[in-house]
DNA sequence: GTAAAATCAGATAATAATATCTGATTTAAT
DNA sequence: ATTAAATCAGATATTATTATCTGATTTTAC
């Protein structure tokens, strides 16, 4: 298998992604955000408690409780939630696998594949929520 | 976590790095790739044999046996490797876990993704095994 | 204050990836 | 022929990821 970002981030993601597209002040409860997005409510709910943890949501608990950013969308970068929930390690770790890769000892794309991550760390990096809000709403309606 | 290639897939592709930096008509057994790549002996051999299958190794039984490419360094492309471990599914699937992402109903990162992805790709395509001799080699030597 | 609806915490289950083991078969050298 | 050294095939073990379950706690509404 091939994976860039683990099941949790990839949930995570779009849990944010849902929050930030919806009313800012509103929360919006586990429950309904998997079904919007169709995925796994308890494994949702769980990455939820756990970006609660790291201060990006914030949640209301007991009855009309639920969850929500805890900042402006326009303050969240992508990269703060894969930071919250995979690390930044695919940043570092060598692709290939070999060990201390660096420009010192650099295994064989070392190079290449720096600039390729360089260049996806600022993707995640440059934008933030507020920016996908229409094509995130487009795409959860087509699910 | 966060994984761009399996352990599989590594694995593999420093064992393919290894037999093209080496000479070209001499088998090496998985027992000395694994003590030269400092990797898991039983697994890299499971590894080889699948690589063997899909016909980009070719192995000798029996005493005196080993492992070699079947095909010269010049004809191997990592995506080759690539290809018969993990499959292509990462050059497809959306980053962001949606399902069908596509530019009709394309994801919020959908395009920009797309284009490093695109040379991701091309990385792992445009050059052949026998490019990467020398730095295959020093790094091996400073494992 | 009671009930309903939510988060939260921790345990458990299911599945997939990683790693190892056992024995069979093949081949070369003596 | 026998032995040693290798691939090969299939089972097993280990670990990590993904997913679900159970019950406790919190909060709102009546």
């Amino acid at each position: 298998m091939t994976i860039i970002f683990s099941k949790k981030c990839e949930y995570g993601l779009q849990a944010c992604l849902y929050l930030a597209a919806n009313k800012k002040d509103e929360v919006y409860t586990s429950d309904e955000i998997a079904k919007q997005l169709k995925i796994p409510k308890e494994f949702v709910s769980k990455i939820l408690q756990s970006l609660t943890a790291s201060g990006l949501i914030s949640s209301k608990k007991g009855k009309n409780g639920g969850f929500s950013l805890a900042k402006d969308p326009q303050k969240i970068k992508l990269i703060d939630i894969v930071a919250a929930i995979d690390g930044l390690d695919i940043f570092e770790n060598c692709v290939l696998g070999f060990p201390n890769c660096s420009s010192d000892t650099p295994c064989p794309v070392h190079n290449k594949w720096g600039e390729l991550r360089t260049k996806a760390y600022q993707m995640l990096t440059e934008e933030t929520l507020d920016v996908f809000k229409e094509t995130t709403l487009t795409k959860i309606n087509n699910l």
